[in-house]
RNA sequence: CGGGGUGUGGCGCAGUUGGCUAGCGCGCCGCGUUUGGGACGCGGAGGUCGAAGGUUCGAGUCCUUUCACCCCGACCA
């Protein structure tokens, strides 16, 4: 894409009415604008990178199992009545309003904006589960959640309205459960590890709210995070400090001593749901010796949106956004220098020739001052910088340079683009 | 929800004990000079001072109400 038909503009400064860096960084660098406290929009950039996370994401559940669907945002009110979670008591998140009823201003029957969404599943899975044939399933989906948080804070990372991707699955018995919240880990590890952040996220022993003793989270440890948590770096697992007492330790055969305490960020949230809903709204198959029972559930939740919040906190320095390659909206940020003809001409032809060879770039092909467009690539953070100009052009070459390392090279076109449509594919 | 703070052109800010056509920087438009780390000159455009009400000869400034935003805490299936 050309940064003349790109209609963001990057700023100097941060908005004063954020702190968060995650929040400062994205709005200077136009990839998201903020609507309202806890609301944010996603504009161009932004939202390539929110879409690279999720196909990571995507890709990952389908190979688990997952069958995406996607549910409606508009509740009614009469399942949650059922499962108990409509009133403010049970459930202080709701965003709640009402439907028109004739005419004017009249209003009709009661809505919510769905903050989760095991009652709307279960009851359309009544239609689908009769037998323990019809068992085990995982349907997933990304969809928007509303949440009315007593407060937002921390710029993307507490805000009320954010896409989840949430997958349930439903399960004919404890063994066919227990088997894929084994392999829901191990897919949420990987997910995790491919958007970079897998060095610094652990698997996390945490409080099961009212549906069993556990669940897991996965945190990642960054100073911003809200949660503590206790880690043991070895073993690669972490106990949320709502969990954290001697005999949770001694279950799980860890070490006071080789616990750190640290902060950390839940980019993930998986937990058995027992038969909590499948009970309450009437979700029973037919076993294999004829006799009805409730279908087991699970429940596992990314915020993609956090998730690009805590990367995008992670991973900056001074100058601003790093992203890592598989989630950069574009892998190469390509500066033109003066727009002399010579040079105009070599940096549109390189623009052509990585974008046909299937390399992403960003072409900076105002005339701007240099400064200013080489302080707009270190502020957006594409992993790779070329700079095209007289003077490279007096070498026969092209500078490259990576966003994080400090040296650059100048090179000649055929080395630059190997290096480029390589890496880029590989 | 308790405590603290902030609302003034698109962004960041100044505006004294109430006083003149509300300023500055960035950005934007025009012309010119510039071109390897956020250039410079000249000339412009852009503001119901968050909103409503009040006090006053006169309100960005004082009073009342209200809305929004930020931070700390509590809360976070």
């Amino acid at each position: 894409m050309r940064r003349s038909q790109l209609f963001i503009k990057t700023r100097r400064e941060a908005p004063a009415d954020e702190v968060a860096k995650n929040a400062q960084l994205l709005i200077r660098g136009g990839y998201i604008h903020k609507e309202m406290a806890g609301v944010y929009d996603y504009l161009p950039m932004g939202l390539m990178v929110l879409n690279k996370v999720m196909d990571i994401i995507r890709e990952e559940i389908n190979k688990l199992g997952g069958q995406e669907i996607y549910l409606s945002a508009l509740q009614p009110k009469d399942n949650w009545e059922t499962s108990g979670r409509w009133h403010e008591e049970a459930a202080d998140v709701w965003f709640k309003t009402r439907m028109h009823s004739g005419k004017g201003f009249h209003l009709g029957p009661e809505l919510g904006l769905g903050w989760t969404h095991e009652e709307a599943l279960t009851v359309i899975m009544k239609q689908f589960v009769n037998s323990y044939k019809d068992l085990p399933v995982y349907p997933y989906q990304f969809q928007t959640k509303f949440r009315n948080e007593l407060r937002s804070k921390s710029g993307l990372l507490r805000t009320r309205e954010f896409i989840m991707k949430d997958l349930y699955s439903f399960s004919a018995n404890q063994a066919q459960h227990d088997a894929f919240y084994e392999k829901a880990k191990k897919s949420y590890a990987a997910i995790f590890e491919r958007v970079g952040l897998g060095a610094d996220t652990y698997l996390t022993v945490a409080s099961g709210g009212s549906f069993s003793k556990f669940s897991h989270e996965f945190q990642t440890v960054i100073d911003v995070g809200e949660d503590t948590v206790y880690v043991h770096e070895g073993k690669k697992l972490a106990v949320n400090k709502e969990v954290y007492s001697d005999k949770v330790l001694n279950d799980l055969g860890l070490q006071k001593d080789e616990l750190v305490e640290k902060n950390g960020v839940e980019v993930g949230n998986i937990f058995p749901l027992g038969t909590r809903f499948s009970e309450a709204l009437g979700l029973n198959f037919t076993d294999e010796q004829g006799q009805l029972k409730p279908v087991l559930m699970g429940c596992y939740g990314i915020g993609p949106g956090r998730l690009v919040a805590t990367i995008a906190e992670k991973f900056a320095d001074d100058k601003g956004l790093v992203w890592p390659e598989v989630v950069a909206p574009f892998y190469v940020y390509l500066v033109r220098i003066g727009n002399g003809s010579m040079v105009a001409e070599a940096a549109d032809n390189l623009y052509k020739e990585l974008s046909d060879a299937g390399v992403s770039v960003l072409y900076d092909d105002r005339d701007e001052r240099p400064g200013e467009m080489f302080a707009d690539a270190d502020l957006l953070g594409m992993p790779n910088r070329v700079v095209v100009s007289e003077k490279t052009m007096e070498t026969n070459g092209y500078e490259l340079k990576s966003r994080t390392k400090g040296d650059s090279a100048i090179i000649d076109k055929e080395n630059l683009l190997k290096t480029l449509v390589k890496a880029a594919s590989g």
